[in-house]
RNA sequence: GGCCCCAUGGUCUAAUGGUUAGGACAUCACCCUUUCACGGUGGUAAUAUGGGUUCGAAUCCCGUUGGGGUCACCA
């Protein structure tokens, strides 16, 4: 069997898209997991929709991700160039070619003839300048007149393929239009680009998205015309952002990198957009992109549209981040920490090692920071407690002994402190939680932070815990 | 609208003619805990619908409904 080639071939047109990176990660994964080759191509025939710094975004992400392409606009190849505008030339030839084979015809039609003929209320193409004689097409060319080259597909009859995940595809031929494979600007649509460049790039497993489903018997007479084999297809249902909605940039939904930035780590994302659309045979959730690659099969690949679901997105993240040591939490958290602009000043190290059993995305480190920040005014009724029975009046009671014992403890080491705020709760015929529960809500005015009173204690320090616990006794 | 495709809890999915319809996220309850979280245990929750075929259907066939895709000098 010959190695299995699959290509990613986006076009420049902006962000590469969540449903996008994932069209990549299947092509890889599917290459990766028969000892194939991964190849990236860039489809830039438009120059109407090109957008600049898109093709870096491209090959930055992927490489990001981890989806190292074996051949490619920026790593080379055997088969390139890469980059369709820069084979211009090679699909004139073939276009020519084809229309010696009679896959295809010039036409001459204007604009204008073809909006009557949509406003007469045809449904495609009629034909018309197939019937047009060799020497009439030979003069109007030889005379510089603008045309296009449109692939001619047959009248009747109907084609069917075999899609790896969908099973069978017929289409009517007569549903299918004379598409425009060379515009008059020379360059090609991507109806034949895309044939072209993967036959000469030797793909042999077609893996897109399912708006290509009911046009490939176009793209299959193609290959034909020219005798060339057929690739394999794989075809994908879209990812959803709800029910009736793809997920797109346009609707301003989140790309790869916005969920960096939000601080998705880039594995969880990879991990949790493969589960979109491919279950393994087993239960596993949680894989790298080594695992992957070995637990990867078309059998896995679902039929149906897949809805993006963020909440399980954050919780594969979690996951991952809970993986991480101490020091590569600390060294990802800092950027985050910066980000944040009250937390400038504060133990960075202490702050990680308190948030990193707490964060499930990097930027949750302001929400769970807040009380650092938000103390003023706080809501007193956060003293009152079902469980330990407290409330303001108790803390009122407590509190000037907390203060005296913060002051005499809290110089150094916050393991006295605990000790002594214990003992004192002993003395006193207080339970240890009510104490501790008073103490926190002082220190920190909120019901949720993230760690104990004592630990609260150690980030503030010392001067400002006395002086936060002054103002809640002030205001009791 | 024509054509193509799809249809299991709120969400991602497993089960390819015989299962008490399994797992995960979310959600709820309880436990653990100096808060929250983590973790642990348990619960609620699904085969869109109507007909067939079969001893037996989530699974096969047909209709209906719902949804997606496509019908460009965009990919």
């Amino acid at each position: 069997m010959d190695t299995v080639r699959t290509r990613f071939a986006p076009s420049p047109t902006g962000y590469l898209h969540i449903g996008g990176l994932r069209t990549a990660l299947y092509a890889y994964l599917f290459a990766k997991k028969n000892g194939g080759k991964f190849i990236l191509r860039i489809e830039d025939t438009d120059q109407e929709r090109y957008v600049d710094g898109s093709v870096e975004i491209i090959y930055r992400t992927l490489k990001q991700a981890g989806l190292n392409y074996d051949e490619g606009p920026d790593v080379g190849g055997d088969y390139g160039p890469y980059v369709q505008s820069e084979r211009k030339e090679i699909y004139l030839k073939y276009a020519h070619e084809l229309v010696e084979r009679g896959g295809a015809y010039y036409c001459f039609c204007s604009k204008e003839r073809l909006e009557e003929l949509h406003a007469s209320g045809a449904t495609k193409y009629d034909k018309h300048c197939l019937h047009l004689s060799k020497r009439e097409v030979e003069r109007r060319l030889a005379a510089g007149e603008p045309y296009v080259i449109r692939q001619n597909i047959p009248e009747s009859g109907v084609s069917t393929y075999h899609d790896l995940v969908f099973g069978d595809i017929t289409v009517d031929y007569k549903d299918l239009e004379d598409n425009i494979l060379i515009k008059s600007d020379g360059m090609p649509t991507y109806n034949f680009a895309n044939v072209i460049d993967d036959h000469l790039m030797r793909i042999n497993y077609v893996i897109r998205g399912t708006e290509y489903l009911s046009s490939t018997p176009k793209y299959n007479l193609l290959y034909q015309s020219y005798g060339w084999e057929l690739p394999n297809y794989i075809h994908l249902q879209p990812i959803m952002k709800d029910a009736t909605r793809k997920l797109s940039k346009r609707y301003g939904d989140a790309s790869y990198e916005d969920f960096i930035k939000k601080g998705y780590l880039s594995e969880a994302i990879i991990n949790y957009i493969a589960l979109l659309g491919w279950s393994p045979k087993n239960d596993m959730e949680k894989f790298s992109l080594k695992e992957m690659e070995e637990m990867f099969s078309i059998e896995g690949l679902s039929k149906s549209a897949s809805i993006f679901d963020e909440t399980k997105m954050r919780w594969l993240n979690s996951l991952y981040i809970k993986d991480m040591t101490d020091e590569e939490y600390y060294d990802y958290a800092i950027k985050f920490f910066d980000q944040v602009p009250y937390l400038k000043g504060y133990d960075y190290r202490l702050l990680a090692s308190l948030l990193k059993g707490r964060t499930e995305v990097f930027s949750d480190v302001g929400k769970l920071t807040e009380f650092l920040t938000e103390f003023d005014g706080y809501d007193l009724s956060a003293f009152e407690n079902q469980k330990w029975k407290t409330d303001g009046k108790l803390a009122k009671e407590m509190l000037p002994d907390l203060i005296r014992l913060t002051e005499e403890n809290a110089e150094n080491n916050f393991a006295t402190l605990h000790d002594a705020l214990v003992e004192y709760a002993q003395s006193k015929g207080y339970k240890k939680g009510q104490v501790l529960w008073v103490y926190r809500i002082a220190l920190t005015g909120s019901l949720v932070t993230p760690g104990g009173a004592i630990e609260m204690a150690q980030l503030l320090r010392k001067d400002e815990s006395v002086r936060r616990l002054k103002e809640s006794l002030n205001r009791l």
